[in-house]
RNA sequence: GCAUGCGUAGCUCAGUUGGAUAGAGCAUCGGUCUUCGAAACCGAGGGUCGUUGGUUCGAGUCCAACCGCGUGCGCCA
């Protein structure tokens, strides 16, 4: 095994191509060989190149294909065909043991079947506690900003992607074998947290006993008393309104004006550590994060207190964050507000406010200077909405340019904002309820819990069912873990950039690519296995059958997989390969019997075959932070 | 207006540095259970990859223009 680096850093020259980046023994063994086989046909020219392997497009192409010959032949005004089977010949001596039959097709592809013990040796070695994933990671930190909410408020839809994909991430990158660090950068500085501890003063509610739905009804009172309607006064002046409705709103302007001296004065105290102030802003932090720890648990995402970075973590931050980009000359002032200006974009970074207040950019600088200065992170992943594009964009760029992004090793932070995009209902609208109040997480996962535990009770009350007679305590947890699933598989599974609607009819359907799919091929396998009542795990494998070599070859692919996914930030890339695997699994099961299988020795294969697979299956789940239940 | 993202089967979506006849799922139609978990499997039909041009041995993929939809655009976060 050589897993040297991570080949996005690694340095030029010793990186595998991109087909195969840190991909299994098996496939890394071939690209060598290919490669020594380019040398000793080609010298120098054959140095340079890559043999562009990959798995094989259709199944009667091989196993795998080599796609080097015609562009290399180009570059050097050869006959494609002929310069493949050149390579090939050169190279017999080291492909000849790994391969059962190679041939040049077409244009010039070189189609590659592999020898069945080769794969079966290949599997053999992956079949270990690591599942063939290794650890490029080991000794790097990452960094994962991830759900991201904001006290006082309910978490709604747009919460669950943030959390959910930052889990994925975490998880991705902890399998690799990084120190990862959750980032939960949550709202709890600033005028939006006085407007709220404002209201709550003037209503004198007793907060020991006060729930998030109370913080949420003050923060929006808070919000809409605030709100100082001096357009809507001049327009109803302009317009002739009536005498009722302009004295409507001077009520309002002029109430809003107190409002506002109020919560600015409930700011000062809050910034000047008054000590009943401070108390009621911890308590509005608890009882908010109480519920979101409890949401999180519910989704299955890693999420607790120690996670927590918000605004007022990086407060002390924010003058010296100013000072910095003053000192280094990229800030100017300009109408009083002192901005970061770029070179290919009028729009600038706002980084103080006229009043000489910060804002939420100087938050998030000095939130990347903290987790790549102190936390060490080489990699920082901003899991959030896609509206924010420009100013991630913005806030990158400022980064870079004041050096932030510097290592110590003298390599380059690398700095991802993973924009997902919005989750809509069936109207193809950012998802309301009913009465188009925003639909809140908790809602959201009521119902689909309640659904995946209706429809698992349902599946329970056939006779033979295996989950027949089960208490119903462990049906609605199968359920709830069915639900969730339902969720997350539908969520993870597509390029998370792009808008998805939510249906929950197709989400949590057995049929199709769908997270309860994926969970009926595992608890499928734990039943088979269940009843083989046999762990013999030390079986040698018989790859005779050729669903038996495609599943084999789709359990080798694993570790390509979980890398990739990681790399690319693309969780659908692992989520593709877990339905891949357990379509593979259910053709290999309807076609090679198993228990009923009379040759013992391939009795036994196939049960190692299928314990496998169960496990790559439930690993590849958990890094999606989907749970796989045993029966269902 | 400027910026940015996206247009692939009836619907929902894959498609990795440009590679063979563009793939899945749903829906539709047709086959597989007295036998290992049928929540499964096998098969069929269904496409001018938004449009037009360009780059080249080869373009869903790269470039340009246009059309359509979404999102963002200095003192909110």
């Amino acid at each position: 095994m050589c897993w040297a680096a991570d080949p996005m850093t690694a340095p030029h020259g010793e990186s595998t191509p991109a087909a195969l980046r840190g991909a299994a023994a098996l496939p890394a063994k071939l690209d060598a060989a290919l490669r020594s086989a380019l040398v000793s046909a080609l010298g120098e020219a054959g140095a340079a190149a890559d043999p562009a392997l990959k798995a094989a497009t259709q199944p009667r192409f091989g196993d795998f294909q080599a796609n080097f010959a015609m562009g290399l032949a180009k570059s050097l005004g050869r006959n494609p065909r002929e310069l493949a089977q050149e390579v090939l010949a050169a190279g017999a001596a080291a492909l000849e043991p790994l391969c059962e039959k190679l041939e040049v097709a077409g244009p010039g592809f070189v189609n590659i079947s592999l020898r069945p013990s080769i794969i079966a040796d290949a599997l053999q070695e992956m079949d270990n506690d690591t599942l063939g994933v290794p650890t490029p990671g080991r000794g790097r930190r990452v960094a994962v900003d991830l759900c991201g909410v904001n006290v006082a408020k309910q978490l709604h839809v747009g919460h669950l992607r943030a959390s959910i994909i930052g889990d994925s991430m975490a998880r991705l990158h902890e399998r690799l074998g990084w120190t990862v660090f959750r980032q939960n950068h949550l709202g709890d500085w600033g005028l939006p947290i006085a407007m709220t501890l404002a209201s709550l003063e003037r209503a004198a509610v007793d907060l020991s006993r006060i729930t998030l739905d109370d913080l949420n009804r003050a923060y929006r009172r808070a919000q809409a008393e605030g709100r100082d309607d001096e357009a809507g006064l001049a327009a109803a002046r302009e317009t002739h309104a009536g005498p009722h409705r302009i004295a409507e709103l001077e009520a309002q302007h002029e109430g809003a004006s107190a409002l506002l001296a109020h919560t600015h004065e409930t700011l000062r105290r809050l910034q000047g550590g008054d000590q009943a102030t401070v108390a009621a802003w911890q308590r509005l932090i608890a009882v908010t994060m109480r519920e979101v720890f409890e949401t999180a648990a519910t989704l299955g995402v890693l999420l607790d207190d120690t996670h927590s970075r918000g605004e007022s973590f990086f407060r002390d931050q924010l003058a010296p964050t100013v000072d910095a980009f003053v000192q280094a000359g990229l800030a100017e002032r300009d109408q009083g507000a002192l901005i970061v200006r770029f070179a290919d974009r009028e729009r600038p970074l706002l980084i103080q406010k006229s009043d000489g207040t910060s804002l939420y950019a100087t938050t998030d600088l000095a939130a990347a200077h903290y987790r790549i200065a102190k936390l060490g992170a080489e990699r920082v992943i901003y899991c959030v909405d896609a509206r924010q594009r420009d100013h991630f964009r913005d806030v990158f760029d400022a980064i870079h340019a004041i050096g932030w992004d510097r290592l110590p090793s003298g390599r380059t932070a690398e700095m991802i904002h993973v924009a997902f995009g919005a989750v809509l209902g069936a109207d193809k609208r950012p998802l309301k309820t009913r009465s188009g109040e925003n639909f809140t997480l908790k809602a959201l996962l009521d119902e689909a819990v309640g659904r995946g535990q209706r429809e698992v009770r349902a599946r329970a009350q056939q006779p033979d069912a295996p989950t027949a007679g089960l208490q119903p305590a462990e049906l609605d947890a199968i359920g709830q873990a069915v639900g969730i699933a339902a969720i997350k598989y539908a969520d993870l599974s597509s390029d998370v950039s792009r808008d998805y609607v939510f249906d929950l009819d197709r989400m949590v359907s057995f049929e199709g690519e769908t997270g309860p799919y994926a969970q009926y091929a595992h608890a499928r396998i734990t039943g088979i296995l269940a009843k083989a009542g046999a762990s013999s795990t030390a079986a040698p494998l018989r790859l005779a059958a050729a669903e038996e070599r495609a599943l084999a070859l789709m359990l080798l692919r694993y570790a390509a997989a979980v890398q990739d996914a990681a790399e690319q930030c693309a969780p659908n890339r692992l989520a593709a390969f877990i339905f891949e695997l357990a379509n593979a699994f259910n053709a290999f099961y309807q076609s090679c019997p198993v228990i009923k299988e009379p040759d013992a020795v391939l009795r036994a294969s196939r049960l190692r075959l299928c314990d496998i697979t169960r496990r790559v299956i439930a690993d590849a789940l958990s890094l999606l932070g989907i749970a796989a239940p045993d029966r269902m």
